[in-house]
DNA sequence: ACAAGGCTGGACTCCACAGTCCAGTCCGAT
DNA sequence: ATCGGACTGGACTGTGGAGTCCAGCCTTGT
């Protein structure tokens, strides 16, 4: 399936997806035409049907995966880092101040508001990194309970579950209403039940 | 702004909302064209724009309007009740039954993840609705605690606030994956603080 | 009964935008 | 140096779908 790419080429392509990516975030999907996508990349029709053949689709999904990536890879040295005390507060103190700063332009929910319920194939990219995510952080658990700092008879990936879906649900009502509280709030609820919060 | 409609009208007005609200809940917003909608609703074009003079923008505001209010009055009896022991699990259920039943088409979902981004209009809706839901929710908390069944020292907005991202949350997490029990667990892990579960 | 005006049908216009095509240019291997 | 293939520009086509128009029907009030 991969075709020959010289270095040119694959500069070329990563371009049009990372400027894509920016446009979606910015506008959503739906309000992302190839001409848009043509104007800020720099490039031309042909050159989207050269590196993506099936067309505004395919560009999609790649932007998809590339959004995808971004979401983990941000997050990633917090997310191996968690364990210790003191680690999931600082990892929620990221997390709020990416969305708080980000406010309506998440990648996350362009994926699974904007791009996820049309096409199948993102629905699956999606589902990876939200199961990647909640391994991430159901291991952080783990790691907590070992060290014995939180409680041994919790089920780490159902508290990875209860944590996430603070998140996804924090973020959908931040989006909506405008109130970072409602990320905030859930999300320290969520956490409390592994490290309890400092003031208490 | 409100013209002139006679009970036919009302009707066949009523009948448009109804219809493509059914449409987008099935298919998300942007797979509904006018013609969709004339074939399931049995109507004209001009009819449409007899009835939204600004066409699909406004009928699309119409239908968020709609499912707002779906959504809360299909809660209403639970929402009210909210509070007595056993009470929080009765709604849990419903809750859980309704998202199970649906899958995919939620108008809830599509409220926030189809029409909201677009249209500002929308967004007020959704966030109304999420304002109308929280307060809800938060007077059961209340009615718990003046019954001695909750800790009068959780703050009855903060423990709102962490349930309904749980469902936020869960339904979002179900949608990309299929799996319920990303509402399920969350759910339960949100009420626990006010009904810790049976078994415990 | 007979206006007045809400209500309905459906053909028509207009345009945004995905996708096609081909004529070129650049680069890398032999 | 030259040949093949990757790469690029931009004009062109085709179509789906929103919104317009107007002629005719039905209801309601007097």
């Amino acid at each position: 399936m991969t075709r020959a790419l010289t270095a040119k080429g694959a500069a070329t392509r990563q371009r049009i997806v990372a400027g894509t990516a920016d446009l979606v975030r910015a506008r959503g999907a739906d309000q992302v035409g190839l001409d848009d996508i043509r104007a800020a990349t720099a490039t031309s029709k042909s050159q989207l049907f050269h590196y993506f053949p099936d067309g505004r689709a395919e560009l999609l999904r790649a932007v998809a995966a590339h959004e995808a990536g971004e979401v983990l890879s941000d997050q990633q040295p917090f997310l191996d880092g968690l364990g210790p005390a003191g680690s999931w507060q600082a990892w929620r103190d990221a997390v709020v101040a990416k969305y708080q700063e980000q406010g309506v332009h998440c990648p996350l929910s362009a994926l699974t508001t904007q791009l996820g319920p049309a096409d199948p194939g993102i629905r699956v990219i999606v589902a990876d990194l939200l199961d990647t995510w909640h391994t991430r952080i159901a291991d952080g658990v783990r790691r907590a309970q070992a060290a014995g700092l939180a409680d041994p008879s919790l089920e780490a990936d159902k508290v990875a579950s209860s944590i996430l879906a603070s998140i996804q649900g924090g973020v959908v009502m931040m989006q909506a209403t405008g109130n970072i509280e409602f990320l905030k709030v859930p999300l320290d609820a969520a956490l409390a039940v592994i490290e309890p919060p400092a003031g208490a």
